[in-house]
DNA sequence: GTCTATAGTTCGATAGAC
DNA sequence: GTCTATCGAACTATAGAC
């Protein structure tokens, strides 16, 4: 009988932990310590199971990314390549599948932890995350080069930065993005993408 | 004789230094060690001057913001609260400072330290922004509202978070803020600001 | 005001019993 | 696969000589 119907692995429950507080104190500043305890495990759990703190963080990652990226590029490939495509699609299909991980449960600190990886501009870390998910960045520039072909490389990539920018800091819940009570949790999901949608195309149509 | 005249006083050694590592390695992961190392003083120095590290950290913000936030503040009574005020002359009064600091010397790298504070989500160090630098948010907001009064108070505070996101994003570096060698500093950093107010602009103004 | 020396913690990682 | 125990290194902070 394998382990894998068992409640909640080690591996999982180290895995959440560590999002919970890495997206609180930093990679540095959450100590292997702390997240074992939290997470009610051996501190000798993290090296058996991970090898080092490093490739702990690592699977942090792909854990989250594998399944946002795969989503946000089945909903690029439902739009992209169309003559009536519009700007608002393609944000649709990059902005609404991080709005669905950001309430999915500890989906909210996962795009906290992105948003410190962003900060950090440690070149080990922004080597993973090009290598193994810069392809889909790659992709939707593309769609938006077709769609803008007025713009130049320059101006395509700066915009296309600003938008990051602004997203990023947005879903890391920085901002006041929260439910009022009078209004379901889907509603305020489909608001709040509308939201920003209508801004980052604003930007991006600018003349 | 005061000492107020010597090149490089050990004070400023450490604050420079510590500018330039907490940048590259986060608040916790430069220790003070590696910071007095490069400030060529000694370990011990620090605690003399600052008290402790959160002290001295503190210090580095209160270096820099004293001044960018005086001239963002006397950018700002230029045009506020004019019949013919333009949002993108506001938006100027914000951004201008700002590039104007990441030009000068080290300021690009405290760009990224001011990144890093809102990635961090530490109580202690919002307070601290808060308490001393509120108020200039406060009324650049203030005079957004006048400038757009159609927009519900939730939504103008909605898009002057975006806004704010996507400039800390672009000045930390992240983008491609990088001159081309055929123009001068100041024509670069001239167009760079009319990117940045045109984008935030679009984002501000749409319907 | 600057130094050496060190106290007192905490860290990541591993060896080895079970 | 999980535990205890511990190593060696790093950390912040301070005491006290100069």
């Amino acid at each position: 009988m394998s382990a894998s119907h068992a409640a909640l692995p080690t591996k999982e429950r180290i895995l959440g932990a560590a999002e919970e507080l890495f997206a609180r104190h930093g990679f540095e500043g959450a100590s292997l310590r702390q997240l074992t305890a939290a997470a009610g495990v051996n501190l000798a759990a993290v090296n058996y199971h991970f090898g080092s703190k490093d490739r702990l963080i690592e699977e942090v990652f792909r854990r989250r990314l594998d399944q946002l990226n795969s989503r946000r590029m089945a909903a690029l490939q439902k739009v992209a390549g169309e003559p009536d495509t519009t700007i608002e699609q393609v944000l649709a299909a990059f902005i609404v599948p991080a709005l669905e991980l950001s309430h999915d449960g500890n989906g909210s600190l996962f795009m906290r932890v992105l948003a410190r990886a962003f900060a950090e501009h440690d070149d080990t870390l922004r080597k993973f995350l090009s290598d193994n998910y810069g392809h889909v960045m790659r992709q939707f520039t593309a769609e938006f080069a077709r769609l803008l072909p007025h713009l130049s490389k320059e101006e395509l990539y700066w915009r296309v930065d600003l938008v990051t920018g602004a997203l990023t800091h947005a879903m890391s819940g920085f901002g006041m993005i929260q439910r009022k009570s009078d209004v379901t949790e889907h509603v305020h999901r489909e608001q709040t993408a509308q939201h920003l949608i209508r801004f980052a195309a604003a930007g991006l149509k600018s003349p």
